[in-house]
DNA sequence: CCATACTGCGTACCTGCTACGCTATTTAGC
DNA sequence: GCTAAATAGCGTAGCAGGTACGCAGTATGG
C-alpha cells in the first residue's frame, strides 16, 4: 500500500484512508466533523472560538469521539484550511496573464471573505490539499503564456499568495479591532497626533498634517482599495518581470 | 490630563502612565516584563511559549503580580512586538528611494529574524508604538523625493509591510514544521507526485515534472532568494506607479 | 460463536488566563 | 508623627481547553 508512507494529514485530506471492516459504523464523518469546526469559526469570525468540545457538541457527540477521526486540533485546522476553500472558478477563456491574476487575486479575496479565520490557521508546511492545489495550479496556469521558467511561475505565484494573504491578515485583524472598539480607530490619526514628535517621526508627521488618517470612508471601501492598489503594483512588478526575461508573446 | 483619554494599551507603549505617589515601591518594571517575555518567546521561538505563569517565574513574582502592570496577556503581546522591534538604522545618506526601500526591507527582515514570533502576535490595530512608528517613518522617508502624494507613500509603505511581514510569517513557519519533521519537507515534491493527477492539476504537474519542488538547496537559501525575489517584483512595481503618476525628480 | 478490531465516551490530568480579596507598604495631608 | 488613602504583591479559586487512557459496546472475519 502505497498510503502508508504518505503523512498521515495529507492522507487525510485527500482522504486515502481505507475503510475499516470490523467494528461499529462510524457515526461521525470526518467531513462532518471539518465541517461543524469551520461553521463555528465562521459564525464567531474567529479560530479560537473552535474547541473539541465546542465541535462535538454542535455534532451530538463527546469531545473524545472525535479523536476517531482526527489526530490532534492542529490537524483539524489544517483540514479546516483545505475545505474552507472551494475549488476555483475557471478563468475565462483566453485572457492574458494580468487579466488572469487579477481575476485569481479576486477570487481568493471572495473566497476567504467567507472564512476570516482562513489566514490565521498556522502554516504547517507548503500546500498539499486538494483544494489548495487546485487554486495552486489555476494561477500557475493563467502565466502559461509568459513563457517563464517553471520555476520563475511559482515564485511569481508564491510571492501574490503571499501578498494576498497579508493584506486579508491585516484586513480582517483591523476589523475585528475596529468592531471591538471602533472609538480607537476613529481617534487614530488623533492619537498618534498628539504622540508624534515632529522632530522624531518627520515624515510620519507630514503624514498626518496631510490628514491621511482622518479615516473618513468606511472600513471596507478602505481596505478594498488597499488590496487593489498592493495588487496593482505587484502585477506592474511581473510585468517587469516578464519584460526583462520572459519570452515576449501572447 | 491629556494622557486619560489615550487608549491604555497606546499609553503603556510610550510610558505615559504618570508615576504614583503612594503605595509600595514596585519591585517590577513594564520593561522588565517586556523584556522577559520577549526573552522566553525568543528562546523558544513561539509565541505559545509565553505563559504569564512563565513570565513570572522568570522575574521571581508571582503571576497575577504582572497584572499591576500589564491589562491582559494581548496587552503584553501588543507591548511585546512594539519592544522587539529595535530602532532602525538611518538610511545611508542621499540613497534613491529604490536604494532605500531594499535597505529598510532587509533591515525589517534581519530585525524580525531575531523574534520568530513576530508576525504571530495579532494585529489588534494599526501601528501605534514607537518603534513601529520609527520603522514607518523611515519608509516614508525613503519615499521623500519621490514627488508621490502623501496618501500614495502610506499605500506603497503599507503594501510592503504586508509583503514583508507575510513573507516572513511563511518563512518561519516553514522553517518551524521542517525543523519538526523534515522527512516531510524532502519528500513533499515525491508526495504531490503520487497524489497530483496531471488531469485534474495539469500545470502543477508540469511544475513538479520540471524539478521545482526537489528541494535541492537549503531552507534559509531558499527562503532568502524568495524574499529578494518578491521584494524585486514589488519594488518594479513602485517604480511603474512612480512613473505613472509621480513627478520624475530625484 | 468467538476473537478481533474498531467506535464512542467518561474520567482525569495538566496547562493557562484572570477575578477577587487580603496583606503589607508607602506617602499625602494634617 | 499619625492616620487614611492608594498601591504592590500574591494566594486562592474558578473556568476553559487539549488530550492520554482505558473501558464498554458493536460489527465482522474466520
Amino acid at each position: 500500500m502505497e498510503n502508508n508512507e504518505l503523512p498521515a494529514d495529507v492522507a487525510l485530506m485527500w482522504r486515502l484512508r481505507e475503510t475499516p471492516r470490523r467494528g461499529p459504523k462510524p457515526s461521525l464523518t470526518l467531513d462532518d466533523i471539518v465541517a461543524a469546526a469551520i461553521a463555528i469559526a465562521d459564525e464567531d469570525g474567529d479560530l479560537g472560538a473552535v474547541s473539541m468540545a465546542r465541535v462535538a457538541e454542535r455534532l451530538g457527540n463527546s469531545t473524545m469521539a472525535l479523536y476517531r477521526h482526527v489526530k490532534s486540533k492542529d490537524d483539524l485546522f489544517v483540514l479546516m484550511s483545505d475545505a474552507a476553500l472551494e475549488r476555483p472558478e475557471p478563468l475565462p477563456d483566453g485572457v492574458d496573464w494580468r487579466t488572469g491574476l487579477t481575476f485569481w487575486a479576486n477570487g481568493v479575496l471572495t473566497a476567504i471573505r467567507k472564512h476570516r479565520w482562513y489566514a490565521k490557521v498556522p502554516i504547517s508546511g507548503p500546500p498539499a490539499g486538494p483544494n489548495n492545489l487546485a487554486w495552486f495550479d489555476l494561477a500557475l496556469s493563467a502565466l502559461e503564456d509568459t513563457g517563464l521558467a517553471e520555476e520563475a511561475k511559482v515564485g511569481v505565484v508564491m510571492g501574490l499568495i503571499t501578498y494576498v494573504q497579508g493584506e486579508v491578515r491585516v484586513a480582517f485583524d483591523l476589523a475585528a479591532g475596529f468592531d471591538e472598539n471602533p472609538a480607537a480607530f476613529q481617534q487614530y490619526g488623533a492619537i498618534l497626533a498628539r504622540v508624534v514628535d515632529p522632530r522624531v517621526y518627520p515624515s510620519v508627521a507630514k503624514v498626518i498634517a496631510a490628514g491621511v488618517f482622518a479615516m473618513d470612508t468606511s472600513f471596507e471601501e478602505d481596505s478594498d482599495a488597499d488590496f487593489a492598489f498592493g495588487l496593482q503594483i505587484y502585477l506592474d512588478g511581473v510585468a517587469a518581470f516578464i519584460d526583462r526575461v520572459g519570452v515576449k508573446g501572447g
